[in-house]
DNA sequence: CGATGCCCCTGAGAGC
DNA sequence: TGCTCTCAGGGGCATC
């Protein structure tokens, strides 16, 4: 479920009670997520300083004293629920250990992190941190659509002679790192592509367009992020899930609200994915 | 190499 | 109430 802008949450909501502590206790509940737990997990975690929280893509990545990265993926399903910590004028008293929580990190603070991902698509790692760029699952990742690195050129380049639907291309975390269902619905809606055009198909001024489009709405939602960040150290310690509004994505007969389309919003399958557009401002072909 | 399907897993909601 | 079915914000892996 978490795409970047939810993770980034998730890492800003995580910074004041993680980055700079020592990890008193690491309770690991299960021998694995989507992979098994690295060996001596717990054992290695255990009394160690947090020094830097960071993200690449959808991964959280913690620096910590001994010089190995503890490495956070969400999957679908994944939460991490903050209790025990007091934020401003609020304190969090401890939540109780409930069904799926998976790994329960204890800072020296007495904040207690929470794991918990009933469906256990996530995964956690421990690697060196100097090698981390390294790491089977970060190494074939491509550029940050938010950083300096990407540009009409650079997904100009990730679209290129591809026969795929754009829909899937940007879904590929190899050319693009980052976007997931929801983010590519919106960016095409935006930008005004239909989800089945081939990748070769997509013309230079809708590139810019695309481009454009995915720098917004990423912004769009970090901003939401950001400002439900305010209300947090007041509700029931759940980072990462922020009510935004999407124009598409599970709006199907709804009406579309780009202003004077009155199209309705249809949705349809892709490599086993639902995709959802409005086929009067998102023609099959392309429109310029 | 590129494209596509399958699979991991649990839970929510719809329909009967 | 309960059964069955579909679907869910991810992504690795096998296959052609």
């Amino acid at each position: 479920m978490p795409e970047m802008p939810e993770v980034e949450t998730v890492r800003l909501g995580l910074v004041p009670v993680l980055e700079g502590r020592v990890l008193t206790h690491v309770e690991q509940r299960r021998p694995d997520l989507r992979f098994p737990f690295p060996p001596a997990f717990a054992e290695r975690l255990r009394g160690q300083r947090v020094m830097r929280l960071h993200r690449r893509s959808k991964y959280l990545l913690a620096d910590l004293a001994s010089g190995e990265t503890l490495l956070i993926h969400l999957g679908m399903s994944g939460r991490i629920l903050v209790s025990g910590a007091t934020l401003g004028e609020f304190h969090h008293p401890i939540r109780p250990i409930e069904k799926h929580d998976h790994v329960v990190f204890t800072t020296d603070q007495g904040a207690q992190i929470v794991f918990n991902d009933p469906r256990r698509f996530g995964a956690m790692d421990l690697f060196p941190s100097a090698e981390m760029a390294r790491h089977p699952l970060l190494r074939d990742l491509g550029p940050e659509p938010l950083g300096n690195e990407f540009s009409e050129a650079v997904l100009a380049r990730a679209l290129a002679g591809r026969a795929a639907p754009i829909k899937a291309l940007l879904l590929d975390q190899k050319r693009i790192a980052g976007l997931g269902n929801i983010y590519v619905c919106e960016a095409l809606w935006q930008a005004r592509l239909h989800p089945e055009t081939p990748g070769h198909a997509v013309t230079a001024g809708q590139i810019s367009r695309l481009t454009t489009a995915i720098v917004q709405v990423l912004r769009d939602a970090l901003a939401a992020g950001g400002s439900s960040l305010k209300d947090f150290r007041h509700t029931d310690g759940e980072l990462g899930y922020f009510q935004h509004h999407f124009s598409v994505y599970d709006r199907a007969g709804q009406g579309c609200l780009r202003s004077g389309c009155g199209g309705r919003i249809e949705r349809i399958t892709q490599s086993g994915r639902s995709s959802w557009f409005c086929p009067a401002c998102q023609p099959v072909l392309p429109a310029d």
